[in-house]
DNA sequence: CGGTATCCTTTCGGATACTG
DNA sequence: CAGTATCCGAAAGGATACCG
């Protein structure tokens, strides 16, 4: 949309489909991740999304990405900055809004959800 | 998308275009406020999608409206509910955290955003 | 005033194939 | 393996007109 107001640019990108996903997915588990076990984690990705976003994420620094070319194939593995962990804090705080205010009856209520892990 | 996790649940509707900035307008000033009044406070938006807007808020539970009927014309009042107002706490969270970790030089970082007024 | 209805444009994302 | 290129369909959103 082109908004000069932090929050919107913020919100403008994170709430771009699969962004979250990628987000939360770098989060769990092993520090590094390849390209393709990502792609292989979330089911439903093609690869021209994941590079787009992946691409987006670099940008906006939440995401570092390295690559060993001395191997073949080539080896590009990602993982959230400071800033992209940081954040998920504050994506937990949205979540247990969510479940405080709005959610009556979900397994996610119950127990640290399988999907999102927060 | 049709989500079952909490976290995307929200972060869909709330991504949605317009969401966001009807939600910091109703913060902003008064209680209630007129459909119009909200109309003419973000210049560009038109009347089907504040429309639209306001009625998955008011679905979603952020947003309740009080309507005046014995009066001519019909007087519609929109005005953030508890949920609405605690949601604030968290996009204020977020503008938090993009101030302190992405953004380098902006008038946003120097005094309360005039736009979001967070 | 407070919306709906209709139509149309634009954007986004999916499918698929291909390459170094 | 780690992507890119191309093409296409669906859906979101804008413009405009109209109505109780």
């Amino acid at each position: 949309m082109d908004h000069e107001c932090t929050v919107y640019k913020t919100v403008d990108y994170l709430a771009k489909k699969w962004t979250l996903m990628i987000l939360l997915e770098l989060y769990k588990g092993k520090e590094w991740k390849r390209f393709t076990e990502i792609k292989n984690s979330m089911k439903e990705i093609t690869p021209k999304m994941l590079s787009e976003r992946l691409a987006e994420l670099e940008m906006e620094g939440l995401v570092e990405n390295r690559i060993d070319a001395s191997s073949f194939p080539v080896r590009s593995e990602y993982r959230l900055t400071g800033p992209g962990t940081e954040l998920i804090t504050v994506i937990h705080d949205l979540k247990k809004w969510a479940l405080k205010n709005k959610i009556v009856n979900s397994t996610c209520a119950n127990q640290d959800c399988k999907i999102c892990i927060l």
